[in-house]
DNA sequence: CCTACTCTCATTTTT
DNA sequence: TGAGAGTAGG
């Protein structure tokens, strides 16, 4: 027998056993799913199955980090021919490989939301549309389309003016990403699909290599990833997908739960396995969310099965407002820290909107709380970054005329819009790109004409990076002569108010640097476009300054925490409203996909569920909302809760002798007495 | 080109 | 309430 089968349960062993034919593993939270993963790749080699063969596909980089890492740990360098990646990188993979065979044109450059906005804000600048509209708004629907793999002009009819105002964006998004030489994150599903489709022989190829397929959280799969999934794995039906229904909280991203739920008609005779035995929670936390997720009708019906203890029963605690709330958190963390109980970095708190993070952090703060916010505001997002990737872009690919809009005149180099109106005008009437347009710049605006001197200056600077980087030659060096040739360091003195955001700005500068250092120094192929291409599809929180993961509370949100787990868990602000949020209660006209309780449910189910040892959920009976006290209801998700498994302190209530002394405890380390 | 003001808007955010 | 975007005027 593989030794890989031991030391799994009897479900577990079967998931990892069942190697021939469409399989789907029910994983419920805590239940082993990444042990049965890799477990399950480790299992194929042991047959003898080529680890080229394999393919197990991942959302996340950190999640296909992880399980690469795992199974390395268990087979070593036999797991390096093992394809593991996320949906992206590989549709990016087939694109690049595919081009090669052709001798076709690879992608050049991949746009982020950030990018596809800024395309989108290009259009209605040209058009003179009508201002106002929510571009994020137009973006979903656009990318739900090509999803749905429909072209511009076979959008179905509609009389919503959003929908009206994407499907006539459309047409001309479409032709500017490919006049940028540009993909997005749905092309690099979407292309990849229709050329499987298109070219039965390439499909055959793409089969044929990966005879063995393995999908991780399967429920959060869009209708052009089930497609792509399909034309790999359609034939010869060896695909295993492991997920939870319960844990789907993603369809406001274009994530179709029903791919899960109907696995079984969309591969026939599959094989289901339910991974129901929890590892993770004590009893009363699993009791009461089961009781919570229960409640949702479209599942497959299930129910974890508790392998510890029952441990102590769930609590409620409900406070009159936000602030007594987020107060009540940080003097329990503070007395389970102070009694020696916990450390700082067993305890999460979980919400559902990130505004709850605010005043945590003020609470935190005041009490000395350590804490780490995961997610927020990338340091990727930072315009410092920003300025000097569209640099970088513009250097690999001068069609990116979204980059070279973005860096003309910035730094300041008297290149105003006038001129690049007029650049622009000439670059359209000679059928040229913009980039193309700066080589005439004396033509265009007047020889000897300051401006056109400007235009010039830049272009050959853009020239010599280009160069610089280009040739594979140090990209770290060309990076920092850029750097220095934009005269970068007295740019940011120049325009910072003060010497303490001078520091953090150039801060931003020296760290970006070290990330192109960092990246030449592990990768094998330490070029520009490689570099970009990680930058746009590798999770930036590898890429980011590691913070040491010191002793410190977590606050995240709860779509945040989902695949963690924590011995102490808050879930705060259990209120109609914000879970489920408003949003979903009431829709707005901008909404391209209508949330559903069943989604807000499962988020509620998935915060319980982080929980090891104890389960602490909070609401306050009125909550500042826009600066205005509002008067509050109690979340529905916790009338599933029966009475008697629930511990409820009302701190309205009762403010008892010890309530007293605690604010004053409060009060005082405030004021700092 | 910069700054200071006004206006607007307010979930979640794997790639 | 408060942050970020947009705009007018110096």
């Amino acid at each position: 027998m593989s030794r890989w089968l031991t030391d799994l349960n009897q479900q577990q062993r079967q998931a990892v056993e069942t190697v021939e034919g469409p399989l789907l593993v029910l994983a419920g939270a805590g239940s082993g799913k990444t042990r049965v993963i890799t477990h399950r790749i480790a299992h194929l080699l042991e047959l003898g199955v080529a680890g080229e063969s394999i393919l197990a596909m991942t959302f996340t980089n950190k999640a296909a980090n992880e399980m690469r890492e795992r199974l390395a740990s268990m087979v070593g360098s036999r797991a390096n021919p093992v394809t593991l990646s996320t949906f992206h990188s590989l549709g990016l993979l087939m694109l690049r490989e595919e081009a090669r065979r052709s001798r076709r044109r690879q992608p050049f450059t991949i746009f982020d939301t950030g990018d596809q906005l800024g395309v989108l804000r290009e259009i209605t600048r040209q058009r003179r549309l009508e201002q106002g509209y929510d571009l994020g708004a137009i973006l979903t629907r656009i990318s739900n389309w090509k999803n749905s793999f429909m072209a511009p002009g076979e959008t179905p009819p509609s009389d919503d003016p959003y929908d009206l105002a994407a499907a006539e964006l459309f047409g001309r998004y479409a032709e500017l990403m490919h006049a940028y030489r540009a993909v997005d994150f749905d092309d690099l599903i979407c292309e990849p699909t229709r050329m499987l489709e298109r070219d039965e022989g390439c499909r055959r190829r793409w089969a044929e290599r990966f005879r063995y397929v393995l999908v991780d959280e399967y429920q959060d799969t869009n209708p052009a990833q089930l497609r792509l999934l399909f034309s790999i794995a359609g034939e010869h039906r060896n695909l295993a997908v492991v997920g939870d229904d319960d844990q789907s909280i993603y369809g406001w991203r274009g994530a179709d739960v029903r791919n899960i739920l109907r696995f079984e008609q969309d591969f026939p005779q599959a094989k289901v396995i339910y991974l129901m035995r929890n590892y993770r929670s004590v009893g009363t936390v699993l009791d009461a969310a089961n009781r919570v997720i229960a409640q949702n009708t479209e599942r497959h019906p299930k129910r974890l099965q508790a392998s510890r203890g029952a441990g102590p029963r769930v609590r409620l605690t409900i406070t009159s407002d936000g602030e007594l709330e987020a107060a009540h958190v940080a003097r329990t963390i503070r007395e389970m820290v102070d009694t020696g109980r916990r450390r700082y970095a067993d305890i999460a708190v979980l919400y559902r909107s990130n505004i709850l993070a605010r005043d945590l952090e003020t609470e935190m703060r005041t009490s000395r709380i350590p804490y780490r916010m995961v997610g927020g505001t990338s340091y990727y997002d930072r315009k410092e970054v920003k300025d000097l990737v569209a640099y970088l872009k513009l250097a690999a690919n001068p069609r990116d005329e979204l980059s070279l809009r973005r860096v003309i005149n910035n730094p300041p180099r008297g290149i105003g819009p006038k001129t690049v109106e007029q650049l622009t005008a000439w670059a359209e009437e000679h059928g040229v790109g913009l980039y193309e347009a700066l080589d005439h710049a004396e033509e265009i605006i007047g020889p000897g004409e300051r401006r056109a001197l400007a235009v010039r200056s830049f272009k050959e600077l853009m020239e010599r990076t280009t160069r610089r980087m280009s040739q594979r030659s140090d990209l770290p060096a060309a990076t920092e002569e850029l750097v220095s040739e934009l005269n970068l360091q007295e740019e940011l003195r120049r325009s910072s108010e003060s010497d303490k955001v001078l520091q953090r700005r150039w801060g931003f500068v020296i760290q970006f640097q070290q990330s192109v250092e960092r990246f030449c120094e592990r990768s094998d192929k330490p070029t520009l476009r490689e570099y970009l291409t990680q930058l746009a599809l590798l999770d930036m929180a590898t890429e980011r300054p590691e913070e040491a993961p010191d002793n410190q509370v977590t606050l995240c949100t709860l779509h945040g925490s989902k695949g963690l787990e924590f011995p102490v868990v808050f879930l705060i602000g259990l209120e109609e409203g914000l879970l489920p949020h408003d949003r979903t209660l009431n829709p707005q006209a901008t909404d391209a996909v209508i949330g559903d309780i069943a989604e807000e449910r499962r988020l509620c189910y998935v915060g319980m569920t982080r929980a090891m040892d104890e389960l602490l959920l909070s609401r306050a009976k009125a909550r500042r909302v826009r600066g205005r006290l509002q008067e509050r209801t109690p979340s529905r998700f916790l009338e599933a809760i029966p009475a008697e498994s629930l511990d409820v302190d009302d701190q309205t209530l009762t403010a008892s002798a010890d309530d007293v002394s605690s604010m004053m405890d409060d009060l005082r380390s405030k004021l700092g007495w």
